[in-house]
This record gives structure tokens, sequence and C-alpha cells, in this order.
DNA sequence: CTGAAAGCGCTTACAG
DNA sequence: CTGAAAGCGCTTACAG
């Protein structure tokens, strides 16, 4: 701990006395209502500055019941995809000077709605979340406080509900495409089974894809969206002799644990198996094999969510907007052949 | 924005009339004091969650000038790195229903010292702070608000401070000496210039090591801890025709951007040169040379940190500790041949 | 075991 | 332009 004094700090009470003026003159400084004579401004910020006066927030939103804090709530914080998001919606809150509470799941759905639950508990009612893949029904099911205002991070969410995300669906079908263009006809698409909405955008557009072009995708199950879990499904898929010649990661997370996979049973890539990831990482690129993937503008999506969430608030009319942004492949040799 | 009625959210006044007993009496029990019978318990409950009573924080906080947010003020959120170390607070503070405000400072010295201000004026005065490298300096002359609590992730701090960290000293001694024992006797240490505590302290480190053993370690300056950095001091030091055959990275960043740029230009590693980074990034084992590193307990370290934050505000005494925490090398293929 | 009342530190009509 | 007073939703002595 450090500089602890005793002394309770001042408030608008100490600052009135110290200007000689009262707590209604100081607050009206305060808060820039113009409502006082220039003489009197200045001796009230002398006072606030000589006192090192900070206002009590407490006290503030009980008042006006103004809220500062913001909850973001992430699947997996140590996901590079999300902690990037996740500054894209601190940096913008910093500029209203907003506060954001970021709540991480560990990518476990039941999780993600105790942590919905503990943040309405202490009256967060601002939110951005991002669903945790299988969290989408739970989503639906959670009843938020009355005066909750959220934004999703998903497509296709509840009608009562704002929306930022990329268009998942022409992702999955960018990347199979993609696979597609390079002789590519045995697909496989690995991921949770779940019924979530990103998940499942993403396979129907690969699906679609594959139908347009006669080749097959086939969903492959996996517990969680990441490297273990990659490495695990590639080398179940390898001793079970299953045949294809393509992949579609969740994520590059679960594409890089795959490549990782595929190099210790010594299957080529892109050779025999050509590997497309999802979110184009930065370590994507820094690979032994470079990977494929879609790129995503996650940055972008983070300010995005924040400017809708506090502009929502102070709308009359409750409009959901569901702002879809494009996705764009960025191709490396996981798939192209040097 | 979602379900949002105007009706204004019950409060204990509604409670109370609800189960027929006064406010006090509800307090008692939302706070579990004892002071009430078996039946008007249950009465209390019931009228508690037939109405979805969520107690005010404002109110609560103002009354009892308790404290449930925390800060924690990140040098770089998308360095994996601070996001398992944030991930390490959160999870501890959700444990103790406290609720974590992350700030990132993009690792700008300047900027963080304005997010320090900006979370004193919202009165987070639960800080936890990863120095900026460079921040150090500036942080000694903050002046933190009289009830301010504070745990800095770092060695070497104002002796008013707690801290925690690893030994950064020693983990630069295990760098370089790993180094020498692969027979490297020309080391350039690849870092921010600033009187950062970590940075000092790896670097005097790598010196001791060198001292010992008869080899020699020049600071290479760098302008942030990234991998563009990494790789632009890499291509200045083969442009200027430099003589070294070990690296040590400030981080695996830095170490990473390095062995980008050694490809481009066809310098071998390990043979021409070794390369040792720090943290050891999950992505440090997919690369095309995996890194050798020096690895840190982070998850450990951020559960720690609260907890020590959390511990002093409760204790009588102010007594400022220091936790170091062993650094551990983990040897891969950049520095020893296959 | 229960409740009336004061007060935490602010803001905001309202009166002057 | 300025201030006295009420009140935001809680907790906590205090009295019964």
């Amino acid at each position: 701990m450090t500089r602890t004094t005793d002394t309770d700090p001042p408030g608008l009470r100490e600052v009135a006395a110290a200007a000689g003026v009262s707590v209604t003159t100081v607050s009206n400084v305060l808060n820039s209502t113009g409502r006082y004579s220039e003489r009197t401004r200045e001796r009230v910020e002398e006072a606030i500055s000589s006192l090192g006066f900070v206002r009590n927030r407490s006290a503030f939103e009980l008042r006006t019941k103004a809220r500062t804090i913001i909850g973001l709530l992430v699947p997996d914080l140590s996901n590079s995809f999300f902690a990037r998001l996740a500054r894209g919606v601190i940096q913008s809150a910093a500029e209203k000077n907003r506060l954001v509470v970021v709540s991480d799941s560990a990518n476990d759905a039941q999780r993600q709605v105790e942590n919905l639950d503990s943040l309405s508990e202490l009256q967060v009612n601002d939110l951005i979340v991002l669903p945790v893949d299988g969290a989408d029904d739970l989503l639906e099911r959670w009843r938020p406080h009355p005066l909750t205002a959220a934004v999703l991070v998903a497509n296709s969410v509840p009608a009562d509900f704002c929306s930022v995300a990329v268009d998942d669906e022409q992702g999955g079908y960018l990347a199979a495409r993609h696979l597609i263009d390079q002789g590519r006809r045995r697909l496989v698409f690995v991921a949770p089974r779940t019924r979530s909405s990103v998940l499942s955008a993403r396979f129907r557009g690969a699906s679609q894809a594959a139908e347009h072009f006669d080749a097959a995708v086939e969903w492959r199950e996996i517990a969680r969206p990441d490297v273990q879990a990659g490495v695990a499904a590639a080398r179940r898929l390898v001793d079970e002799g299953v045949e294809f010649d393509g992949v579609l990661g969740v994520n590059d997370l679960v594409a890089i644990g795959m490549l990782r996979a595929f190099r210790e049973h010594s299957v080529t890539v892109p050779d025999q198996v050509a590997v497309v990831g999802y979110d184009d990482l930065e370590r994507a690129q820094d690979l032994p094999i470079p990977l494929t993937s879609v790129r995503q503008p996650t940055l972008e999506i983070g300010r995005l969510a924040l400017r809708m969430l506090l502009g929502e608030r102070t709308e009359a009319k409750h409009e959901h907007r569901h702002h879809r942004l494009a996705p764009e492949l960025v191709a490396r040799a996981s798939t192209v052949a040097a």
C-alpha cells in the first residue's frame, strides 16, 4: 500500500469553505453550468487544486443516475483477437471518460452467464458482450436488468439487442472458396459444436461455397477454440484416417494447433492439406508455414461497439442496429505453395 | 440497447414494503448481520427475488466508503504477456466480487501517467500498475490520491510501494549465461533505453554473466518493445555490420521481430546468431525457429498482485512487501542447434 | 428482534 | 449571480 494518510479527502464542503462560497456554487463550476461570475470561478478552481479535491464518483452517480462503468465480457483475453478488440473498446471509452471493466469467461458458456449476473449485481448496466461459443442461447434466456443497455459482438442476435460483427457467413464463404480455388474438395470445418451464431454463420458460408463448386464440408467438433484443441483435432483426423485436403479452423489458434500436429505427423502443408484460419492474428505470419486467414477489422469492431453503446443510451427511440463489417482473406503459404 | 423499461428499479424501500418490514431490516438481511428472525429473513428474500432487487452499488459505496473497483494499468494489452497477467488479476478479483477496470497505455509513458490521473479522477484508488518502460521515474513523481493503494509489477520500486515481479536480474543473468554456454561472446541487449527498473535489472544480470565469463553485452536501443521495433533493430544491426553472435530481446515480441529480419537477410539462427527472448509467450514455440525464452509465472504474478493489494488494504501497519518470483529459462532451437 | 432517523457527498430545482 | 434545502439509495448507531 502506498501513501495512505488517514485524513478524509476534501469534499465539496471543504472547497466551498476555502473559496468562501456555497457548495451549490462549487458544484456549478465543477459542472460548468455557467451560473457563476468569472471571479468566483477562479477562486473555486484555486481552492479545488490547492486542496487536491476530486469529485466522489459514487455520490455523483447516486445523485444523477449517471453511469461511468462499461462492462466488457470476453471469452478469453489470452486470445489476442479478443485482447485487441478489448483495446479498441478501452481506448474509445477513455476518450469519453468512461471506465471499462473487463470480465473473462475462460471460454466457458456457463461462466459467462455467471459473469453477466455478477456484473448485473454490481450494477454495471452498460454492456458489450462477445458471446462465448455456446453462450448464445444462454444469452437469450438471460434477462437483463431493466435498465441495461447491451451491444453484442455477434451475428444474428436476438432482435432486441444491438450488434456489430463482421459478416461471418461471408468470411466462411471466402475461406472455403479460397480452398476450393486451390483445388481442394474435401473440407473439414473444425469448431466447437454449438448453436453459436458466429460459428454456424461461418459454417453456412463455407457450405454455400462448397455447394456452388461441388465440394464437401464436414463439421468436426472440438471442445474449445484454442491451440490445444486444434492439436487434438488434427491428431484424431490423422489417426482415424479421414480423407480430407482442406481445413477451416474456426480461428487462428485452432489452425495453429492443427499445423503443429500436422508437422508432428509429417502431413505436408499445403500439399496434402491446405489450412485456413480466422482472425489473422499477428502471429499467423511468423509460423513455420505462414497461415492463410480471414482478417477482421478488430480494433474497429471494438470502437464501433462502444460508440453504439453510448449512442443508444441517449437516443429516444430504441432502434436496434446491426452493423456488419466486411472480412478479408489474406493468403499465405498454408494454402498456396511457394 | 435492450429491454429498457422506464420504470425505476426497485430499491430497499420497495422491498421493505413488499415484505412488510423496515428498510433497516432489509438492509440487515442483505448484509447477513443476523439481526432478524428466520421468518423475517425468508419473507425479505422472497420480496428481493420477486421484485428482482439489486443493491445500488453507488449508494453502498457512498455510505460505507467501500471500494469495488480495482484499476489495472497495462502497457499494451495486445502483448499476450500482459493479457495473461490481466487474466490472473481479473479471475482472482472475480472471486472476491471485485471489478477490474483495465487501462491500456499503448506503450507510452506519458499516456500511462495520464491514465493514472484519470483513474484518480474517477476515484479508482486501488491500483495495480505494470509500468511502461520509461514510466518508472514518472511514477515516482506521480503523487497518488491520499487514499490510494497500489501494487507495482516491477523490480526495485520506490520504497513506499508494494511490488511483485520475477527477479529480472536473475532472468537477465540466465539468458546471457545460456548464450555464453552456447559459446557466444559478443552479445547485444535490445531494449528501449530508459531508466526502467525492469529493463536495467535485466541488463545488469546479463552484464554480470558477461563479466563472469569474459563476454561482452552492448545495449542496443529501440523505441518500443514490439515486433516492428525488433525487425527494425535487427536490420540496423545487420546493415551497420555490427559484430555479434548472441541477442537478448527485451521480450519475445522484440526477439520474434528480430528473427523475422534475420530470415530476410539470410542470417542463420542459431549458427551465426543465437536469439533469446523473454516472457515465453505461447507463440514462441510455433516459430520457424522456436524461440528460447525466459519464462515468467504470468498468471501467478497477476493473482499475487491482487492478493497483495487487497491484503494491504486491511492490514493496520503499512509494511511494503516486495515479492520476487523465480524466472526459468526454456531452451529451444533459436539457441541450440538441433 | 425491529425500526426511525441521521448522514455518506453530491446535484438540482427553487427562491432570491 | 448565489445559496438553503431536499433527496439520490443505502448503512448504522441508537432506542426500544
